[in-house]
DNA sequence: ACGTTACATTGTACATGTACGGACACGACT
DNA sequence: AGTCGTGTCCGTACATGTACAATGTAACGT
C-alpha cells in the first residue's frame, strides 16, 4: 500500500496549503496586504515561521496563490456574462478583466508585473494559461468572432495582441492614477472599441519566430 | 547672506547627493541590481547607513534617481535619432523606447511597474513628464505627425494611446519572457505598424473626464 | 525487530530596510 | 555674547524574509 500511503500524505500536505492560503486571506482581509508577513501567518495556523516554506517556495509564492484564487473568479465572471453577438462578447472580456484588475490592483500586480523569477514548476507556457485563466476564455472568443466572419486572422496573435493592449491599459491606470487618463472606465473602453474596430480593418498574421524584414 | 548661505548648503546637499547616486551605479555595475543595499552604499561613501536617508526618503527613492538617469540617456538617443517622414520618426519612438526598456528592464521596472506611494514631491503629473522626458518626445511628434495630415484627433490622446500600446508590449515581454511572443523585436514592430495604421484610419477624440455613453 | 532513509518541523542566525531618538554643528535672533 | 532652532549624522533597535542545519517521526527494507 505505498501508493495509498504516498497519496494520503500528498493529500494531507495540499490540505494544510490550503489551510495556509486561507489563513493568509484572511490576514489580508483584517490587516491589509502588508499585513500579511510569514510569522503572522505561521502563528495563525500554529506552526513555527519556518515550517511555512514546507508549502510555499518563498512570499511570492503565497501571494501567487492568492491571486489565482482571485483570477478563478474572474473567469467565472466573464463566463456568467451573456454573450449574444460575438464581438460583444469579446469587448466584455476585455472590460470584465479591466474592472477586476482596477478592482484588485495587488492581485493583478503580483501576477502580472513582478519578475518572474522562478516559474511555479510546470512548464512555462502551459502554466501561465493556468495561472491565468481568462486567457483560455479570450482565445475561445476570438476564436468564435473569426468562425463569424467579424475578425479576420490568427486567433492567437489577435489574442494577444488584445491581451498587450488590455495589461498596457490597466496596468498604467494602475501605476499612475494621478496622469490624466480621464475616467478610467471611459479609457478602457475606448481602448477596448478601438482595439476591435482596428482589428475588423486587417487581416493579422500569426506570430512570427524570426526576425521580419520590415 | 542668508540666501547665499542656504543656497550653498543646497549645492553641497546636491552634490553629496550626486556621489550617492554615482556610487550606487557602480555598486550595481560591480555587484548586480540585488547588490545594491543601503549598507553597502553607505560603507562605499563613508557614512553611516542611516545617514543616506538624509538625501533619499528610501530604497525607492534611490532606485528612482538611477532610473532617471537611464531615462534621459534614452531621450537623447531618440532626439539623435533621423526623422526624415514625421511618421517614421514617430515608430523610432516606439521601437527606441521598446529597445531600452528591453534592454534595461530594471530601470523600466522601477518607473513604469512599481507602486507610486509617493511621487517624487512635485505635482503630480508633470512630474511624471519629468520623469520620463520620452513622453516629450513622443508628443512633439504626435503633433507633427498631425500637422502634416498623416494622423488626426487630439495630440495628447493619441500619444497617451501609443504609450499605453508601447508600455503593455515591453511589460509583457520583460514579464514572461517565456510566452511564445515569437521574436521579441518582431512583435515590438507588429504593435508599433499596426498602432500607427489603426490611428491613421480614425479620428481620435480627446480624452474626456465624465464616463462615456457607448 | 532493527537500522536506514526521507521528510516534516523547528531553532537559530543573518542581512536588510528603516523607525526613533540622541549628539552635534552652525546660523539666526535677542 | 548667549540662547535657540534647524538640519546633519549616526548608534541602536526592531520587524521581516529566509538560509542552514539539527531534531524528531514515520515508513521501508532486511
Amino acid at each position: 500500500m505505498t501508493l495509498s500511503v504516498q497519496k494520503r500524505r500528498e493529500r494531507q500536505k495540499a490540505e494544510l496549503r490550503s489551510e495556509l492560503v486561507a489563513a493568509a486571506h484572511k490576514l489580508v482581509q483584517e490587516e491589509g496586504y502588508e499585513g500579511l508577513t510569514i510569522r503572522k501567518l505561521a502563528k495563525r495556523v500554529g506552526y513555527a515561521p519556518m515550517s511555512v516554506y514546507s508549502y510555499f517556495a518563498d512570499k511570492q509564492d503565497i501571494l501567487f496563490a492568492l491571486a489565482e484564487d482571485a483570477f478563478e473568479t474572474l473567469a467565472r465572471r466573464i463566463e456568467a456574462h451573456p454573450a449574444d453577438d460575438p464581438v460583444e462578447a469579446l469587448k466584455a472580456v476585455m472590460t470584465e478583466y479591466a474592472a477586476f484588475g482596477l478592482g484588485n490592483p495587488n492581485e493583478y500586480r503580483t501576477v502580472f508585473m513582478t519578475e518572474k523569477t522562478r516559474l511555479p514548476e510546470g512548464r512555462s507556457y502551459e502554466d501561465m494559461e493556468e495561472g491565468n485563466p481568462a486567457m483560455k476564455v479570450l482565445i475561445k472568443r476570438v476564436e468564435a468572432c473569426v468562425a463569424a466572419g467579424k475578425l479576420k486572422g490568427d486567433p492567437r496573435a489577435i489574442a494577444t495582441m488584445l491581451w498587450t493592449v488590455g495589461h498596457g491599459t490597466i496596468s498604467l491606470l494602475i501605476t499612475f492614477p494621478f496622469y490624466p487618463f480621464g475616467d478610467p472606465e471611459a479609457y478602457v473602453k475606448r481602448m477596448c472599441n478601438f482595439m476591435v474596430a482596428s482589428l475588423s480593418a486587417q487581416d493579422i498574421p500569426p506570430l512570427t519566430e524570426t526576425p521580419v524584414d520590415c
